[in-house]
RNA sequence: GGGGAUGUGGUGGAACUGGUAGACACGCUUGGCUUAGAACCAAGUGCCGAAAGGUGUGGGGGUUCGACUCCCUCCAUCCCUACCA
């Protein structure tokens, strides 16, 4: 065979259409192989595959033709969360119905993913806005309504009086509509919830039987769910007749309570604003336009006294009642009591209006409530017969002094509120509801799905919803044949990405899922981004709950093993406008002069440092371009060695030629050489047996990287290492059969453990290289021999007082007597030892000894 | 504000269970090859120091014979915060 240049392109086309012809990942169910279910998380077809997109489904593809290699039975799918804001922006902007936009950059992106030679089975392919899809979602939720579930109540969204639409939160910027510009509105309207609190708990546990996620991920859900015990009681009212339903996780607390908070829309507020016109004036400009958690918790904590007295129901003191822009009527009941000496939100509030702080817990005696709250759990002091009480025993002792008034609960709370899934959208599901004035809201009967969205017209209105199709409202109750109208609010795209892991393993034209979900069910392992550690990780295990308590499937679990992994970043570089203001700029405006950073016209251009690629720093880079310059196996391989899977990617252009320059070297070595059949030499040298060692050796860390720790960077470096560590002996035409023979084995091991990060050059190499076709090479992988990596010496390291002062190769065999001695014997060692009194020696078997003077 | 993570040479990172800090790469320096460049090959490369040696894992403190690793505290950056996906 002629030796030739590396061309990767023409490598990956053979391969690849070979892969094709051979539907090489097609997976049907075995009796024989053990499944193995590995899923990436699908994407939004935003039109072009971006680098977080490639790294995803890299890490996703390497572990999935390992396990292929390992005997697995692998399935590994791919399809589309179709549905979303994007789709409708662009059709808003271009004039282009959003189906049309959106199958138009699954065409494209299909191409993209194709090119990075990852090892889909395309036949179950999903498009979450298909109705062949979106039929079962519909047809499920119906049941969740039959089973009591699904709850309809009044809820606010983000109202755009301008452009007359509801807003997504990142929408409103700075309380402002962002197209129009106009202040935002808080609109209560009736939306669908679906009762995840009902399975708080269940979540909350199953998170403990889920031993290969990451602790992070569950101590975030865990936090997220928010479980906790407290008391749940009621002040009443001076003069009045109203109560004030409180709970708290701080019953021994209580004699610490100087005045109470409630919502601005609270009831006693609503009664409240009637007689003050203060309280009205502070009500109305107040109101908040922007309610995201984080902006809540930003902004400055204001109240206004209310002038009720509630009654505290130990002390029967008059503590007064504020209304706080803090508290929401949405959480718990709108009300808290407050806790000045002991929360410090409480306490600033309290600093501000100068209200009453009274220290009730004791820590030590050293600690006073001068500068800020006491927080931790301590003893109870200044509570009359409460005094000297723990936390426990001072809420076992409240609460039943309280229920004895019939005027408490001990309740389990949850942050954790139920999952809204109204959208007044259009491009999404709809939800299959008619509305009829005489029997009301009705589901769609079963025959009569999918309820399929209406075509879109070609001139569209600014907010896209479906309540303006009006002919498409039109409809008749399926209960009593009247005329009625559709309900036109759609799902919240979570809901496809909750259980497409399912619909992957079954797809039946007759029902939502069939015999084979359960075959491949759960997902073994699942990739995906950090950034959806809570909201759809538990949105998809609270469906898995549902789907198991429909009898749809049997696991309780949708995901035995979960990566997260790190977000790409790359350089962002900007110049400054007249107002000092950043404006990005794109790499290649940008010229290096020595140290300094210019534009073409002189202009100074700053670097803004790593960060996420994105569209509106200009610092993304285009796969395509990069797969187009050094192949996909280069792209494939620089993901995987550049940085560990869970941690953030730096983009580098240097960087990548060094995977490509590995690539080529891997290349020249192999594509001159065929396979030395020749039988096993009896007998090897000791530079052949250390080569044979550290090929061994190398599998053994590389299958355990793979299979164990997911450590993709440090298998790529330790074949890199054992390809370093052939002698150039070995390499030249006049090798011995030996040395031969030890080539021979690491350029198997070095296909091997190459193929599932860089599959085209591997396998090509292989069939060059062993003549036969490759049938067997995607899944087979080798086994490594313990005999061989017996040692017979090994390196002490000798230390004094903790400080490496020599080292010695010993024999394994040596005692540590002997050991010790040799140790002290060791030149320098002797030298700062000096004949001092050793007082203690510590010995780790085989790899340190540590002298203590 | 709350929750979660990250921080190691000029750069990306390694050190898996408390036991040699800097594997493997990128970059850089020197040399070879070349008319020249690219590519490739060889040697070197944490910092201070001529060397001996000292010092060094965001800052400060602690536990230990021994700390990148465990504890306390502070700082910086990133992610999520329920209608982006």
């Amino acid at each position: 065979m002629s030796v030739t240049e590396y061309n990767p392109a023409e490598i990956e086309n053979t391969i690849q259409e070979s892969w094709r012809e051979n539907n090489a990942y097609k997976a049907t169910p075995s009796k024989t192989k053990n499944k193995f279910y590995c899923l990436s998380m699908f994407p939004y077809p935003s039109g072009k595959l971006h680098m977080g997109h490639v790294r995803n489904y890299t890490i996703g593809d390497v572990i999935s033709r390992f396990k292929r290699m390992q005997g697995f039975n692998v399935l590994q799918p791919m399809g589309w969360d179709a549905f979303g804001l994007p789709a409708e922006n662009a059709a808003i902007e271009n004039n282009v119905s959003p189906k049309k936009w959106t199958n138009k950059n699954i065409e494209s992106m299909k191409v993209q993913l194709d090119a990075l030679g990852l090892s889909y089975d395309w036949s179950r392919e999903i498009n979450t806005s298909s109705p062949d899809y979106y039929k079962w979602e519909q047809w499920f939720f119906i049941q969740l309504l039959k089973a009591g579930l699904v709850e309809r109540k009044k809820s606010e969204v983000n109202w755009d009086p301008v452009d007359k639409t509801v807003l997504a939160n990142e929408q409103v910027i700075d309380g402002k509509g962002w197209r129009s510009g106009a202040e935002i509105e808080r609109k209560k309207i009736d939306q669908y919830f679906l009762k995840i609190t009902n399975y708080a708990d269940e979540l909350l546990e199953g998170l403990e039987s889920l031993d290969n996620w990451p602790t992070q991920v569950k101590v975030m859900q865990t936090n997220w769910i928010g479980k906790s015990k407290g008391l749940s009681f009621h002040f009443e009212i001076k003069n009045s007749a109203e109560i004030l339903e409180v709970f708290t996780t701080r019953p021994d607390t209580i004699f610490g309570a100087t005045y109470c908070a409630i919502a601005l829309d609270h009831p006693l507020a609503e009664i409240a604003k009637k007689e003050d016109k203060l309280i009205k004036n502070f009500i109305a400009e107040n109101q908040i336009n922007e309610k995201t958690e984080a902006a809540l918790a930003k902004q400055e904590k204001k109240g206004i006294d209310t002038g009720l007295k509630a009654i505290h129901p130990i002390t029967k003191k008059l503590i007064p009642i504020w209304i706080a822009n803090f508290v929401l009527m949405e959480y718990g009941t709108g009300a808290v009591m407050c806790v000045p000496g002991h929360d410090q939100r409480d306490y600033d509030f309290a600093k501000k209006y100068s209200l009453p702080i009274l220290q009730v817990i004791e820590t030590d005696a050293d600690q006073k409530i001068n500068d800020e709250a006491i927080e931790e759990k301590g003893l109870l002091i200044n509570s009359d017969q409460y005094n000297g009480l723990n936390f426990d025993e001072a809420f076992i002792q409240i609460a039943k002094d309280l229920k004895n008034k019939n005027n408490a609960e001990v309740q389990t709370n949850f942050r954790l509120r139920d999952w809204g899934i109204s959208r007044q959208r259009y491009w999404g599901c709809p939800i299959p509801i008619i509305h009829c004035d005489d029997c009301g809201h009705v589901p769609v009967a079963e025959k009569d799905l999918p309820v399929e969205l209406p075509e879109i017209d070609e001139n569209t209105s600014r907010g896209m919803s479906l309540s303006g199709f009006d002919e498409w409202k039109k409809t008749h109750c399926p209960d009593c044949n009247k005329e009625a109208v559709r309900e036109t609010d759609t799902f919240d795209t979570f809901f496809e990405s909750s259980w497409y892991a399912a619909r992957f393993a079954s797809q039946p034209n007759d029902s939502m899922l069939g015999e084979e979900a359960d075959h491949w069910l759960p997902v073994d392992h699942y990739i995906g981004g950090i950034e959806h550690a809570i909201l759809h990780l538990l949105y998809a295990r609270f469906f898995n709950l549902l789907l198991r308590d429909q009898n749809l499937i049997k696991s309780s679990e949708p995901f035995n093993r979960l990566l997260t992994q790190g977000m790409v970043l790359a350089d962002a570089f900007y110049i400054k406008d007249e107002n000092q203001n950043p404006e990005w700029i794109s790499k290649e405006c940008v010229n290096t002069d020595k140290d300094k950073l210019t534009l073409n016209d002189g202009r100074a251009v700053f670097k803004d440092g790593m960060s996420k690629m994105s569209k509106s720093k200009l610092n993304g880079i285009d796969p395509n371009i990069m797969i187009e310059k050094y192949g996909a196996d280069t792209v494939r391989l620089y993901m995987m060695f550049t940085s560990p899977p869970e941690q953030s990617l730096e983009w580098s252009d240097t960087a990548i030629e060094g995977s490509y320059r590995f690539l080529r070297k891997v290349w020249n070595l192999i594509s001159k050489r065929k396979i030395y059949a020749k039988e096993a030499p009896q007998e090897f040298t000791k530079a052949e047996l250390k080569l044979r060692y550290k090929s061994h050796q190398t599998l053994k860390k590389v299958t355990n990287d793979f299979a164990e720790r997911n450590s993709f960077n440090t298998a790529i470096a330790s074949v890199m290492e054992l390809l370093n560590a052939v002698p150039d002996s070995f390499k030249a035409n006049d090798a011995t059969d030996s040395e031969q023979y030890c080539l021979d084995e690491v350029i198997q091991f070095t296909l091997k453990m190459l193929s599932p990060i860089t599959p085209h050059i591997s396998l090509f190499l292989w069939k060059e290289y062993s003549g036969s076709d490759g049938a067997e090479f995607e899944n087979s992988w080798p086994i490594f021999n313990e005999e061989l990596l017996k040692l017979e010496n090994f390196q002490l390291i000798i230390q004094v007082n903790g400080k490496v002062r020599g080292k010695e190769i010993l024999s394994v065999s040596m005692g540590q007597d002997e050991l010790e001695n040799l140790a002290k014997e060791n030149e320098n060692v002797k030298k700062i030892l000096a004949n001092q009194p050793i007082k203690k020696v510590i010995y780790i078997k085989e790899k340190l000894i540590n002298f203590v003077i």
